[in-house]
DNA sequence: CAAATAGTGTCTGTCAGACATTATTGG
DNA sequence: CCAATAATGTCTGACAGACACTATTTG
């Protein structure tokens, strides 16, 4: 955009491109990591799933349009999508990931607690929840952007407090630690993991209350909210797996 | 681009965008962090400093406009252009980002060893480096495209092996060193830095002839080349401020 | 009581920052 | 010799992983 253009150039001298955004929403059941899928009603790529999105409309932002079609895709109230965290993951662009015309794709990723299946209603009907493991070949690019998008979560929760996103607003220390043992795919030692969360500042801060619930039989566990803070300092780092000595994950724009 | 669009839908029916790439281009001069900007020739914004940039083909992909325009802009080689870092930053789509016409961008940074100046010719003949300190209000939104690929120049540091696209093909540690006190803006302990690049498998390597290299009086210093890690392991992370208890800075896309 | 989950405490090796010291060059 | 830069070594405190142990609930 700062090329010099023509002097007095017509806008419509430049191709034109239609701009869609796409969404990778994120939850985690029953220790596994699910995200949120629609199937396509016409083609190209009919009856396979995709990842939910759109177009953008004229006067519009990305992240405007992704909050709309979230709302649109999932039956969530205004209000809940207007608060939540959208994490933009990277732009697509290849001149030909859209068979019928050229088409940019903005992608997003979103983290939800776990929540019941979106309910059927307008484009949402045809939504439901699938494990990242089972997910089968998707529409367009989308199985890229989906393992992108996994990549960028198993990062961010390293040196941010995104977990909590994951979780409802009040949780226990044993949710929390799901969170991570889900999405890195690893155990994790629990008193250690308590540890480095309880002390990183403002993580997570107790529910004054006593109150306590419990996940089945055991100990009530007590219950934390989000903390203000959003970056985490020092970091709960992965622990380093069995394999690669140096390798080059996505994700990582901290 | 999965939302149901109307059955036999008419692509012209979508809003067009147009689509561009800006890039911010880093080197290091003098123990300062310096930007590639050119002035821009029309209006709007006519006499303001700018990233350089341009319009995406009609068959093009965004990193491929960005190396296109990168080549135009600085004279560098196709050679050089096409082996360099781009790393994509964001996309900015923001709907008055642009006052004549809707226009969504796609920012990149790139790092380059310390070059002379662009030569001038064909677009180049007004770009310049330019220290980030004294670079003055830019045009359209790219103050904010500046910062925000600032902060994650800075945050990729960290973790990753970048900080070499910085330096000449062999380079003295010191010289490394100085790089990540220019983009961090702190000074650093010698003999820890050292410790822990060498510590870190396969950050840097050192070179076999014993040449040498200085850079004014003083000890000549041993040469090392990239090595073939891209990831550093450990991270050499940013020493804690003395500021802020817990922020949130931009940047980390890990 | 057994099983399951929550929570506390401790040990030990590693690594961080801080800093002293030596080495090698130019002026 | 002095200044400047490179390189090595050492000390110490903090923290990581590993793991033993206690606490509280359900069946």
């Amino acid at each position: 955009m700062s090329t010099p253009a023509p002097e007095g150039y017509d806008p419509h001298a430049y191709a034109p491109f239609a701009v869609t955004v796409d969404l990778a929403v994120f939850t985690v059941r029953e220790a596994r990591l699910h995200v949120l899928l629609v199937e396509r009603g016409q083609e190209p790529f009919r009856g396979r799933w995709a990842l939910p999105g759109g177009f953008l409309l004229p006067r519009e932002s990305a992240e405007d349009a992704a909050r709309r079609e979230l709302a649109e895709e999932t039956g969530l109230g205004q209000d809940t999508v207007g608060a939540l965290h959208l994490e933009q993951l990277r732009t697509y662009t290849a001149p030909d990931r859209d068979p019928r015309m050229r088409v940019v794709s903005v992608a997003y990723a979103a983290l939800l607690p776990d929540l019941p299946e979106p309910r059927g209603g307008g484009d949402a009907a045809s939504a439901r929840w699938w494990d990242t493991g089972a997910a089968g070949p998707l529409a367009f690019d989308h199985d890229r952007i989906l393992a992108d998008a996994h990549d960028r979560i198993g990062a961010k929760l390293e040196y941010s407090c995104l977990a909590t996103a994951f979780c409802p607003a009040e949780f226990t220390l044993g949710e929390l630690q799901q969170v991570y043992e889900t999405v890195w795919g690893v155990e994790l030692d629990r008193p250690n993991f308590r540890r480095k969360v309880l002390n990183a500042p403002g993580f997570v801060q107790a529910v004054e209350g006593p109150p306590r619930r419990t996940g089945g039989r055991g100990k009530p566990a007590a219950l934390y909210r989000a903390g203000d803070a959003t970056a985490l300092h020092p970091p709960l780092l992965r622990p380093p797996g069995p394999d690669a000595p140096h390798s080059a994950p996505e994700g990582r724009e901290r």
